[in-house]
DNA sequence: TACCAGGGTAC
DNA sequence: GTACCC
DNA sequence: GGTA
């Protein structure tokens, strides 16, 4: 990411259309209707509160008023990305995150049709899982032995649709035929040897665990040192499919000297465990990717990032490292 | 019908 | 160059 | 898949 002025541009344009909430909250400009008090600015104009989610009250947790739709609907999305239709994929994917945050259970095919993102076809399918509780196409296209075993490979860290596939026509079918026979990148023998705990959702408490272990090992190194964990976390999901987190410091400078340091000090008390990118540089960003476990027994290893950026990339950084990706793209 | 973000590393 | 990832 |  470059954080320059040009590629935030369209962050702050066309809020009329293209919907300013961050988890790209719910719908077209009409409709959204939501109380919205705040109550020193009585001034508000009504419209505002009715057409901006950051004109309204988030509360503190992040409602999930369509889940029965939604994973519907990303049981589907994942078949389409393994499939390779990657832009049928994109479809599902932008109306998955639509409905996701949209702020109240959807009851009609009209109501899913004012959602932006949401097209005749997907209304129709929304309709279909309010109605019946499921989607038969879901059947038809997830539950065959191909399909399932590309969902499957793919779960493996570093593996996407193109090994899946590869894996599936030498004949593969499980992650024991991956282990014991399977060509494997080094991402993909950590990706394997992780499976499950990779493919299991993190409660947002131990991500808060896991974000005062990385900031007591930060402040060992430089006093001052802001740890900030964005991504799912930040938006206030509920669980986070891994940690994302965002280390500064106030003086502008130390940015500079940190990372290793803070990588080494991680790696001495044991909780890094396995190192997947171990340095990625995009101007002043320095970026890891590895997997974690939090001391004591029973912990699972969790897929964690660490950004490092100069202060006066903060605001910018944490925008990228927030998203979604939906909202980035 | 054209387009769907923009950047990086591993192989 | 391609595959995969954030 | 949806949007323009
Ligand atoms: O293709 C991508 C993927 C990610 N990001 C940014 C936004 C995202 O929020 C952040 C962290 O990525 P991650 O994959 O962890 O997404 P998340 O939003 O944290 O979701 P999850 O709960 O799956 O980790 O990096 C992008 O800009 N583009
Ligand atoms: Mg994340």
């Amino acid at each position: 990411m470059l954080y320059s002025p040009c590629k935030l541009r369209h962050l702050q344009k066309d809020t009329d259309e293209k919907n300013t909430s961050r988890e790209d909250d719910d719908t077209s400009a009409e409709d959204n209707t939501r109380e919205g008090s705040f109550k020193k600015r009585k001034f508000l104009p009504k419209e505002l509160k009715e057409k901006f989610a950051c004109a309204r009250p988030s509360g503190k947790q992040v409602k999930d008023f369509n889940h029965h739709i939604t994973a519907e609907l990303e049981k589907l999305a994942a078949a389409y990305k393994s499939k390779k239709d990657t832009w049928r994929a994109l479809g599902y994917q932008k109306a998955i995150s639509a409905i996701r945050n949209y702020p109240r259970p959807i009851t009609s095919r009209e109501e899913a049709l004012s959602i932006r993102g949401v097209g005749g076809r997907l209304a129709d399918k929304v309709a279909e899982i309010v109605e019946s509780g499921k989607l038969r196409k879901v059947a038809e296209v997830c539950e065959d032995e191909e399909a399932q075993t590309l969902q499957r490979f793919m779960g493996v860290w570093g593996a996407g649709p193109t090994t899946a596939h590869g894996w599936y026509i030498q004949g593969y079918r499980t992650l024991e035929d991956l282990r014991e026979k399977g060509n494997l990148t080094r991402h993909q023998q950590i990706g394997l040897k992780y499976y499950d705990d990779i493919n299991s959702r993190i409660p947002r408490e131990e991500v808060a665990e896991i974000e005062n272990y990385v900031r007591s090992a930060a402040h060992g190194i430089k006093k001052g040192l802001i740890v900030m964990v964005c991504g799912s976390y930040r938006r206030g999901r509920a669980t986070c499919g891994d940690v994302d987190v965002l280390v500064t410091h106030p003086d502008g400078q130390s940015h500079e000297t940190v990372f290793q340091p803070l990588l080494n000090k991680l790696r001495e008390t044991g909780f890094l465990t396995d190192d997947l990118v171990t340095q990625e540089d995009n101007g002043n960003q320095k970026k890891y990717l590895g997997v974690c476990k939090l001391p004591g027994e029973g912990q699972k290893y969790r897929r964690l990032d660490v950004i490092v950026v100069p202060y006066c990339e903060f605001a910018p950084a944490a925008m990228y490292f927030t998203g979604s990706a939906h909202f980035n793209r």
